[in-house]
DNA sequence: GGTTATTGGTTTCGAGTCGAAACGAATATT
DNA sequence: AATATTCGTTTCGACTCGAAACCAATAACC
């Protein structure tokens, strides 16, 4: 068994990708967190850009989240936008200048150097290894998986090539199905 | 190129380990990163439990380090012991209380689990690639790589079997080559 | 040998995270 | 129409975190 050995390097990978975090976020004058959060927001649906979805996301209370995002909305980050149904619901959109900054900031320098020194190969392999950890955490913790459209399964597949999401009953873009959202399920689930 | 999806595996994984550390952490009124602490200073050799160590290893600076230990101080997990030589010098040593929390806590719950749904050669395979990316990422940025004795390039194996230390110059017993040094470089460094 | 860095560590300060709990408003349920 | 639930904010206290000032011990230098 090898756990102790994977909990380690799961374990300090993060400590480092936290450390190179702070570094990033510094430049723009923000924290780890906040910086998880804008990216976050840049890359979900409009079914998952309420604070309640990046509460799931984050694992912490909707207390902590509502201030992450309103420093981010001091900053003109970030937008909250009410819903036209739901009065309770608020919309957070990203704006231009949040945008900007992640386009500089993620991926981080230092991840970018390291993946320039893995070759085609290596990446693939790391790629698929981490994918595997992943999904085995999530579905080992039954924990929200928080992936994308395209591997959920609700999406389906048109004989004419577009897609359909059978969970809100509304069809879905190209680029839709590469958007995160928080009603995701892997297909595989046994 | 895979740097995106790789980075996003990476920081989604490191996103749901530091919510399992909160919830193990809780259970004995710790928090994440006392917890490391912790658990970095019961597996770490006579030269790499002071501060300054713990400091480097976690990209804090040292009174943020200095705080986190007195509180692990003030529950008795650790009890700092004055260095005979140099005065300045504080080791940071894990009481009984200390040991037997961490036996507890880690490796978490969650991350047992996950391990437990893995075959033998999955897991291997994904302890080679988190091993690689590991490596690559403290090389590509010339960080310190903290690795165990075994692995350093001043580490030598004697004909008897015994190995020796060839920075500090002093002979390392079986266990101690298994434990983390501050000092630590890569065999394969080129 | 005595002055001047340098190093290990602590303390203080201010900004911000974080969970817990109380609260308000909108929507669901009954 | 009354009650419960949900989304979100606010407030509080404990704690992290970096920056900077500070102290004591050691090292470097002349």
């Amino acid at each position: 068994m090898k756990t102790n050995q994977i909990y380690k390097l799961v374990e300090r990978l993060g400590e480092l990708l936290k450390v190179d975090a702070r570094q990033t976020g510094a430049e723009h004058g923000l924290l780890p967190v906040q910086l998880e959060v804008l990216h976050y927001l840049s890359s979900c649906n409009k079914y998952s850009d309420t604070p309640m979805a990046v509460t799931e996301y984050l694992g912490q209370t909707k207390g902590t989240v509502s201030q992450t995002i309103k420093t981010l909305e001091k900053k003109e980050l970030v937008i909250k936008i009410a819903d036209d149904h739901d009065k309770r619901i608020s919309h957070i959109d990203v704006t231009p200048s949040g945008h900007k900054l992640l386009s500089q900031s993620i991926p981080t320098a230092m991840f970018a150097r390291t993946c320039s020194n893995l070759s085609q190969p290596q990446q693939q392999e790391i790629n698929a290894a981490l994918q595997q950890l992943l999904v085995t955490f999530i579905k080992s913790n039954k924990m929200k998986s928080f992936g994308i459209c395209q591997t959920c399964k609700y999406n389906h597949k048109n004989e004419d090539g577009s897609f359909y999401c059978n969970l809100v009953n509304a069809p879905l873009t190209d680029s839709e199905i590469l958007l995160i959202c928080r009603e995701h399920e892997n297909q595989s689930c046994d």
